[in-house]
DNA sequence: TATTGTTATACTCTATAACTATA
DNA sequence: TATAGTTATAGAGTATAACAATA
Protein backbone atom coordinates (compact mmCIF):
# COMPACT_ATOMS: atom_id res chain seq x y z
CA UNK A 1 0.00 0.00 0.00
CA UNK A 2 2.99 2.29 0.42
CA UNK A 3 3.55 2.79 -3.26
CA UNK A 4 6.36 5.10 -4.35
CA UNK A 5 7.73 5.13 -0.85
CA UNK A 6 11.22 4.53 -2.13
CA UNK A 7 10.84 6.47 -5.37
CA UNK A 8 12.55 9.66 -4.33
CA UNK A 9 13.86 10.50 -7.74
CA UNK A 10 11.39 12.37 -9.90
CA UNK A 11 11.99 12.58 -13.61
CA UNK A 12 10.90 16.17 -13.95
CA UNK A 13 13.02 16.49 -17.04
CA UNK A 14 10.66 14.21 -18.94
CA UNK A 15 7.52 16.04 -17.85
CA UNK A 16 5.59 17.23 -20.87
CA UNK A 17 7.45 14.85 -23.15
CA UNK A 18 5.78 11.74 -24.47
CA UNK A 19 8.25 9.02 -23.52
CA UNK A 20 8.30 5.88 -25.65
CA UNK A 21 6.99 3.09 -23.50
CA UNK A 22 9.98 0.98 -22.59
CA UNK A 23 9.63 -2.74 -22.22
CA UNK A 24 10.38 -2.99 -18.55
CA UNK A 25 10.13 -5.49 -15.76
CA UNK A 26 8.04 -4.58 -12.76
CA UNK A 27 8.61 -5.64 -9.16
CA UNK A 28 6.67 -8.87 -9.37
CA UNK A 29 8.39 -9.87 -12.56
CA UNK A 30 5.54 -9.28 -15.00
CA UNK A 31 6.40 -7.79 -18.35
CA UNK A 32 4.36 -4.88 -19.65
CA UNK A 33 4.54 -1.82 -21.83
CA UNK A 34 3.15 0.78 -19.44
CA UNK A 35 5.17 3.66 -18.18
CA UNK A 36 6.72 2.86 -14.84
CA UNK A 37 5.65 4.96 -11.92
CA UNK A 38 8.80 7.01 -11.74
CA UNK A 39 8.81 7.53 -15.48
CA UNK A 40 5.52 9.41 -15.28
CA UNK A 41 6.26 13.09 -14.68
CA UNK A 42 4.19 15.06 -12.19
CA UNK A 43 4.70 18.34 -14.05
CA UNK A 44 3.24 21.27 -12.05
CA UNK A 45 2.16 18.88 -9.30
CA UNK A 46 5.77 18.55 -8.13
CA UNK A 47 5.71 22.20 -7.07
CA UNK A 48 2.52 22.00 -5.03
CA UNK A 49 2.93 21.58 -1.31
CA UNK A 50 -0.65 20.32 -1.06
CA UNK A 51 0.06 17.29 -3.22
CA UNK A 52 3.05 16.17 -1.15
CA UNK A 53 1.20 16.90 2.08
CA UNK A 54 -1.79 14.81 0.99
CA UNK A 55 0.41 11.86 0.04
CA UNK A 56 2.29 12.12 3.32
CA UNK A 57 -0.90 12.38 5.33
CA UNK A 58 -2.26 9.22 3.72
CA UNK A 59 0.95 7.36 4.54
CA UNK A 60 1.05 8.61 8.12
CA UNK A 61 -2.61 7.80 8.86
CA UNK A 62 -2.21 4.32 7.38
CA UNK A 63 0.80 3.70 9.61
CA UNK A 64 -1.08 5.03 12.65
CA UNK A 65 -4.08 2.80 11.94
CA UNK A 66 -1.81 -0.21 11.38
CA UNK A 67 0.23 0.43 14.53
CA UNK A 68 -2.90 0.83 16.69
CA UNK A 69 -4.93 -1.87 14.92
CA UNK A 70 -4.64 -4.24 17.89
CA UNK A 71 -6.48 -1.72 20.10
CA UNK A 72 -8.85 -0.63 17.31
CA UNK A 73 -8.22 3.10 17.68
CA UNK A 74 -8.14 5.52 14.78
CA UNK A 75 -6.41 8.90 14.65
CA UNK A 76 -9.55 10.94 15.37
CA UNK A 77 -10.57 8.72 18.29
CA UNK A 78 -7.07 9.06 19.70
CA UNK A 79 -7.15 12.84 19.39
CA UNK A 80 -10.53 13.06 21.14
CA UNK A 81 -9.45 10.85 24.04
CA UNK A 82 -6.14 12.67 24.44
CA UNK A 83 -7.79 16.09 24.66
CA UNK A 84 -10.46 14.87 27.09
CA UNK A 85 -7.80 13.15 29.18
CA UNK A 86 -5.76 16.34 29.42
CA UNK A 87 -8.79 18.60 29.95
CA UNK A 88 -11.49 16.68 31.83
CA UNK A 89 -14.90 18.31 31.98
CA UNK A 90 -14.84 19.87 28.53
CA UNK A 91 -18.15 20.20 26.68
CA UNK A 92 -18.70 18.54 23.30
CA UNK A 93 -18.66 21.95 21.63
CA UNK A 94 -15.28 22.79 23.19
CA UNK A 95 -13.72 19.52 22.02
CA UNK A 96 -15.21 19.88 18.53
CA UNK A 97 -13.90 23.44 18.17
CA UNK A 98 -10.46 22.60 19.51
CA UNK A 99 -9.93 19.69 17.16
CA UNK A 100 -11.77 21.06 14.14
CA UNK A 101 -14.38 18.28 14.16
CA UNK A 102 -18.03 18.96 13.31
CA UNK A 103 -20.12 18.76 16.45
CA UNK A 104 -22.55 16.46 14.62
CA UNK A 105 -19.74 14.05 13.92
CA UNK A 106 -18.40 14.18 17.46
CA UNK A 107 -21.75 12.82 18.65
CA UNK A 108 -21.11 9.52 16.86
CA UNK A 109 -17.44 9.40 17.83
CA UNK A 110 -18.41 9.78 21.50
CA UNK A 111 -21.23 7.24 21.17
CA UNK A 112 -18.71 4.63 20.10
CA UNK A 113 -16.17 5.56 22.80
CA UNK A 114 -18.91 5.58 25.43
CA UNK A 115 -20.16 2.15 24.35
CA UNK A 116 -16.62 0.87 24.80
CA UNK A 117 -16.59 2.35 28.32
CA UNK A 118 -13.66 4.63 27.50
CA UNK A 119 -15.41 8.00 27.86
CA UNK A 120 -18.43 9.17 29.83
CA UNK A 121 -20.81 12.07 29.34
CA UNK A 122 -21.81 13.68 32.63
CA UNK A 123 -24.69 16.16 32.74
CA UNK A 124 -23.40 19.59 33.58
CA UNK A 125 -24.92 21.04 36.73
CA UNK A 126 -24.41 24.64 35.65
CA UNK A 127 -25.61 24.35 32.04
CA UNK A 128 -28.07 21.54 31.59
CA UNK A 129 -27.75 21.70 27.81
CA UNK A 130 -24.15 20.53 27.87
CA UNK A 131 -22.23 17.42 28.88
CA UNK A 132 -18.97 17.36 30.80
CA UNK A 133 -16.70 14.81 29.16
CA UNK A 134 -14.44 12.53 31.20
CA UNK A 135 -12.38 9.42 30.65
CA UNK A 136 -13.58 6.40 32.59
CA UNK A 137 -11.08 4.52 34.78
CA UNK A 138 -10.84 2.02 31.95
CA UNK A 139 -10.38 4.89 29.50
CA UNK A 140 -7.43 6.28 31.46
CA UNK A 141 -5.66 2.93 31.51
CA UNK A 142 -6.40 2.36 27.85
CA UNK A 143 -5.20 5.83 26.83
CA UNK A 144 -1.84 5.17 28.47
CA UNK A 145 -1.46 2.14 26.24
CA UNK A 146 -2.67 4.05 23.16
CA UNK A 147 -0.03 6.69 23.84
CA UNK A 148 2.72 4.08 23.96
CA UNK A 149 1.59 2.69 20.61
CA UNK A 150 1.24 6.19 19.15
CA UNK A 151 4.81 6.92 20.24
CA UNK A 152 5.87 3.80 18.36
CA UNK A 153 4.05 5.12 15.29
CA UNK A 154 5.85 8.41 15.72
CA UNK A 155 9.16 6.56 15.62
CA UNK A 156 8.10 5.10 12.26
CA UNK A 157 7.58 8.66 11.03
CA UNK A 158 11.03 9.65 12.24
CA UNK A 159 12.55 6.63 10.47
CA UNK A 160 10.70 7.52 7.29
CA UNK A 161 11.60 11.21 6.94
CA UNK A 162 14.48 11.53 9.41
CA UNK A 163 14.54 12.67 13.02
CA UNK A 164 15.57 16.23 12.23
CA UNK A 165 13.11 16.59 9.36
CA UNK A 166 10.28 15.43 11.61
CA UNK A 167 11.15 18.12 14.13
CA UNK A 168 11.45 20.75 11.42
CA UNK A 169 8.04 19.70 10.12
CA UNK A 170 6.43 20.03 13.55
CA UNK A 171 7.95 23.48 13.85
CA UNK A 172 6.82 24.64 10.40
CA UNK A 173 3.26 23.44 11.01
CA UNK A 174 2.97 24.60 14.62
CA UNK A 175 0.56 27.35 13.56
CA UNK A 176 -2.01 24.75 12.52
CA UNK A 177 -2.31 22.80 15.75
CA UNK B 1 -13.56 28.02 8.76
CA UNK B 2 -9.85 28.68 9.32
CA UNK B 3 -10.01 28.31 13.06
CA UNK B 4 -6.81 28.63 15.08
CA UNK B 5 -5.06 30.00 12.06
CA UNK B 6 -3.49 32.74 14.10
CA UNK B 7 -3.19 30.79 17.35
CA UNK B 8 0.47 29.90 17.13
CA UNK B 9 1.04 29.88 20.87
CA UNK B 10 0.20 26.58 22.47
CA UNK B 11 -0.19 26.44 26.22
CA UNK B 12 1.53 23.11 26.64
CA UNK B 13 2.34 24.02 30.20
CA UNK B 14 -1.32 23.74 31.16
CA UNK B 15 -1.81 20.38 29.51
CA UNK B 16 -3.05 17.86 32.01
CA UNK B 17 -4.12 20.57 34.42
CA UNK B 18 -7.78 21.41 34.88
CA UNK B 19 -7.84 25.17 34.35
CA UNK B 20 -10.57 27.16 36.08
CA UNK B 21 -12.83 28.43 33.34
CA UNK B 22 -12.07 32.11 32.99
CA UNK B 23 -14.84 34.52 32.07
CA UNK B 24 -13.50 35.58 28.72
CA UNK B 25 -14.63 37.42 25.65
CA UNK B 26 -14.49 35.62 22.36
CA UNK B 27 -13.83 37.11 18.95
CA UNK B 28 -17.44 37.98 18.20
CA UNK B 29 -17.92 39.60 21.59
CA UNK B 30 -20.07 36.92 23.23
CA UNK B 31 -19.42 36.16 26.89
CA UNK B 32 -19.06 32.55 27.98
CA UNK B 33 -17.45 30.29 30.53
CA UNK B 34 -15.92 27.68 28.25
CA UNK B 35 -12.24 27.15 27.92
CA UNK B 36 -10.90 29.20 25.08
CA UNK B 37 -9.34 27.27 22.23
CA UNK B 38 -5.77 28.11 23.12
CA UNK B 39 -6.39 27.32 26.78
CA UNK B 40 -7.15 23.70 25.90
CA UNK B 41 -3.92 21.73 25.95
CA UNK B 42 -3.24 19.18 23.21
CA UNK B 43 -1.06 17.06 25.48
CA UNK B 44 0.58 14.22 23.49
CA UNK B 45 -1.11 15.45 20.31
CA UNK B 46 1.32 18.36 20.11
CA UNK B 47 4.16 15.90 19.49
CA UNK B 48 2.45 14.02 16.69
CA UNK B 49 3.41 15.03 13.16
CA UNK B 50 0.23 13.42 11.83
CA UNK B 51 -2.02 15.77 13.75
CA UNK B 52 -0.30 18.91 12.43
CA UNK B 53 -0.15 17.46 8.92
CA UNK B 54 -3.86 16.67 8.96
CA UNK B 55 -4.79 20.18 10.10
CA UNK B 56 -2.49 21.70 7.51
CA UNK B 57 -3.86 19.49 4.75
CA UNK B 58 -7.41 20.56 5.57
CA UNK B 59 -6.41 24.22 5.40
CA UNK B 60 -4.49 23.82 2.16
CA UNK B 61 -7.27 21.89 0.39
CA UNK B 62 -9.87 24.43 1.51
CA UNK B 63 -7.73 27.23 0.10
CA UNK B 64 -7.24 25.33 -3.15
CA UNK B 65 -10.97 24.68 -3.53
CA UNK B 66 -11.75 28.33 -2.73
CA UNK B 67 -9.12 29.66 -5.15
CA UNK B 68 -10.33 27.43 -7.99
CA UNK B 69 -14.03 27.69 -7.14
CA UNK B 70 -14.73 29.86 -10.20
CA UNK B 71 -13.56 27.05 -12.50
CA UNK B 72 -15.08 24.29 -10.31
CA UNK B 73 -11.94 22.19 -10.08
CA UNK B 74 -10.95 20.26 -6.97
CA UNK B 75 -7.44 19.08 -6.01
CA UNK B 76 -7.86 15.53 -7.29
CA UNK B 77 -9.33 16.67 -10.60
CA UNK B 78 -6.42 19.06 -11.01
CA UNK B 79 -3.87 16.34 -10.30
CA UNK B 80 -5.48 13.97 -12.84
CA UNK B 81 -5.57 16.60 -15.59
CA UNK B 82 -2.00 17.70 -14.89
CA UNK B 83 -0.61 14.17 -15.14
CA UNK B 84 -2.58 13.39 -18.29
CA UNK B 85 -1.50 16.70 -19.82
CA UNK B 86 2.16 15.92 -19.15
CA UNK B 87 1.91 12.25 -20.17
CA UNK B 88 -0.71 11.88 -22.90
CA UNK B 89 -1.79 8.35 -23.73
CA UNK B 90 -1.54 6.94 -20.22
CA UNK B 91 -3.96 4.19 -19.26
CA UNK B 92 -6.38 4.61 -16.36
CA UNK B 93 -4.40 2.08 -14.33
CA UNK B 94 -1.18 4.04 -14.86
CA UNK B 95 -2.78 7.31 -13.72
CA UNK B 96 -4.42 5.63 -10.74
CA UNK B 97 -1.16 4.02 -9.62
CA UNK B 98 0.90 7.16 -10.13
CA UNK B 99 -1.45 9.36 -8.07
CA UNK B 100 -2.50 6.79 -5.49
CA UNK B 101 -6.15 6.90 -6.51
CA UNK B 102 -8.30 3.76 -6.54
CA UNK B 103 -8.98 2.74 -10.13
CA UNK B 104 -12.68 2.44 -9.26
CA UNK B 105 -12.72 6.06 -8.16
CA UNK B 106 -10.81 7.28 -11.20
CA UNK B 107 -13.65 5.97 -13.38
CA UNK B 108 -16.06 8.53 -11.88
CA UNK B 109 -13.47 11.31 -11.88
CA UNK B 110 -12.86 10.74 -15.60
CA UNK B 111 -16.59 10.49 -16.30
CA UNK B 112 -17.07 13.99 -14.94
CA UNK B 113 -14.03 15.41 -16.76
CA UNK B 114 -15.13 13.73 -19.99
CA UNK B 115 -18.66 15.13 -19.66
CA UNK B 116 -17.14 18.57 -19.34
CA UNK B 117 -15.13 17.92 -22.54
CA UNK B 118 -11.80 18.33 -20.75
CA UNK B 119 -10.48 14.77 -21.12
CA UNK B 120 -11.14 12.03 -23.66
CA UNK B 121 -10.77 8.26 -23.48
CA UNK B 122 -9.42 6.78 -26.68
CA UNK B 123 -9.56 3.02 -27.26
CA UNK B 124 -6.08 1.59 -27.34
CA UNK B 125 -5.25 -0.20 -30.58
CA UNK B 126 -2.68 -2.49 -28.99
CA UNK B 127 -4.64 -3.53 -25.90
CA UNK B 128 -8.36 -3.28 -26.39
CA UNK B 129 -9.00 -3.54 -22.64
CA UNK B 130 -7.40 -0.20 -21.93
CA UNK B 131 -8.05 3.45 -22.74
CA UNK B 132 -5.44 6.01 -23.76
CA UNK B 133 -6.17 9.24 -21.89
CA UNK B 134 -5.76 12.63 -23.54
CA UNK B 135 -6.74 16.20 -22.85
CA UNK B 136 -9.15 17.67 -25.37
CA UNK B 137 -8.29 20.98 -27.03
CA UNK B 138 -10.65 22.60 -24.56
CA UNK B 139 -8.94 20.67 -21.74
CA UNK B 140 -5.51 21.99 -22.69
CA UNK B 141 -6.70 25.60 -22.67
CA UNK B 142 -8.57 25.07 -19.42
CA UNK B 143 -5.60 23.39 -17.73
CA UNK B 144 -3.42 26.40 -18.48
CA UNK B 145 -5.91 28.55 -16.60
CA UNK B 146 -6.18 26.03 -13.75
CA UNK B 147 -2.39 26.13 -13.41
CA UNK B 148 -2.42 29.92 -13.11
CA UNK B 149 -5.03 29.71 -10.35
CA UNK B 150 -3.17 26.86 -8.65
CA UNK B 151 -0.03 28.99 -8.65
CA UNK B 152 -2.05 31.71 -6.94
CA UNK B 153 -3.12 29.16 -4.33
CA UNK B 154 0.52 28.18 -3.89
CA UNK B 155 1.33 31.82 -3.12
CA UNK B 156 -1.28 31.70 -0.36
CA UNK B 157 0.57 28.72 1.11
CA UNK B 158 3.86 30.61 0.96
CA UNK B 159 2.24 33.60 2.70
CA UNK B 160 0.82 31.32 5.36
CA UNK B 161 3.92 29.35 6.37
CA UNK B 162 6.70 31.43 4.80
CA UNK B 163 8.50 31.07 1.49
CA UNK B 164 11.49 29.22 2.92
CA UNK B 165 9.38 26.92 5.07
CA UNK B 166 7.28 25.98 2.04
CA UNK B 167 10.42 25.00 0.16
CA UNK B 168 11.79 23.07 3.14
CA UNK B 169 8.46 21.25 3.36
CA UNK B 170 8.56 20.26 -0.32
CA UNK B 171 12.07 18.97 0.19
CA UNK B 172 11.24 16.98 3.33
CA UNK B 173 8.23 15.35 1.68
CA UNK B 174 9.80 14.75 -1.73
CA UNK B 175 9.90 11.01 -1.04
CA UNK B 176 6.10 10.90 -1.01
CA UNK B 177 5.38 12.42 -4.39
C1' DT C 1 -33.02 34.72 20.39
C1' DA C 2 -28.97 31.96 20.71
C1' DT C 3 -26.55 27.69 21.99
C1' DT C 4 -25.86 22.44 23.02
C1' DG C 5 -26.55 18.16 21.71
C1' DT C 6 -28.91 15.41 18.48
C1' DT C 7 -30.78 13.46 14.13
C1' DA C 8 -30.82 13.41 9.30
C1' DT C 9 -29.22 14.09 4.57
C1' DA C 10 -25.85 14.55 0.89
C1' DC C 11 -21.52 14.42 -1.09
C1' DT C 12 -16.41 13.14 -1.05
C1' DC C 13 -13.05 9.76 -0.28
C1' DT C 14 -11.22 5.10 0.82
C1' DA C 15 -11.49 0.17 0.54
C1' DT C 16 -13.45 -3.95 -1.34
C1' DA C 17 -15.67 -7.29 -4.17
C1' DA C 18 -17.49 -8.86 -8.29
C1' DC C 19 -18.55 -8.56 -13.16
C1' DT C 20 -17.14 -8.05 -18.55
C1' DA C 21 -14.14 -8.04 -22.04
C1' DT C 22 -10.17 -8.75 -23.22
C1' DA C 23 -5.10 -10.56 -22.88
C1' DT D 1 -5.30 -17.12 -15.28
C1' DA D 2 -4.54 -12.42 -15.05
C1' DT D 3 -5.49 -7.55 -16.13
C1' DA D 4 -8.31 -3.02 -17.47
C1' DG D 5 -12.23 -0.90 -16.90
C1' DT D 6 -16.65 -0.84 -14.70
C1' DT D 7 -20.37 -1.22 -11.22
C1' DA D 8 -21.78 -1.62 -6.59
C1' DT D 9 -21.49 -1.34 -1.61
C1' DA D 10 -19.87 0.07 2.96
C1' DG D 11 -17.51 2.96 6.10
C1' DA D 12 -15.00 7.41 7.21
C1' DG D 13 -15.06 12.15 6.89
C1' DT D 14 -17.07 16.81 5.62
C1' DA D 15 -20.83 20.11 5.27
C1' DT D 16 -25.49 21.40 6.18
C1' DA D 17 -30.03 21.89 8.00
C1' DA D 18 -33.43 21.34 11.38
C1' DC D 19 -35.25 20.08 15.91
C1' DA D 20 -35.80 19.84 21.34
C1' DA D 21 -34.18 21.37 25.55
C1' DT D 22 -32.17 24.97 27.75
C1' DA D 23 -29.90 29.44 28.31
Amino acid sequence: MARNSQAARITKSRAGIRPRPGRTRSGNGSVHNDLMNDEIGLDALAGHAGYAVRRFQIWIFQDFIRTLAAVDIRPTQYSVMTVIGANPGLSQMAVAKRLGIERARLVHLLDSLEHRDLVSRIKSATDRRSHALHLTARGRTALAQFKRLAAEHERHVAEKIGKENRERLLQILSAFT
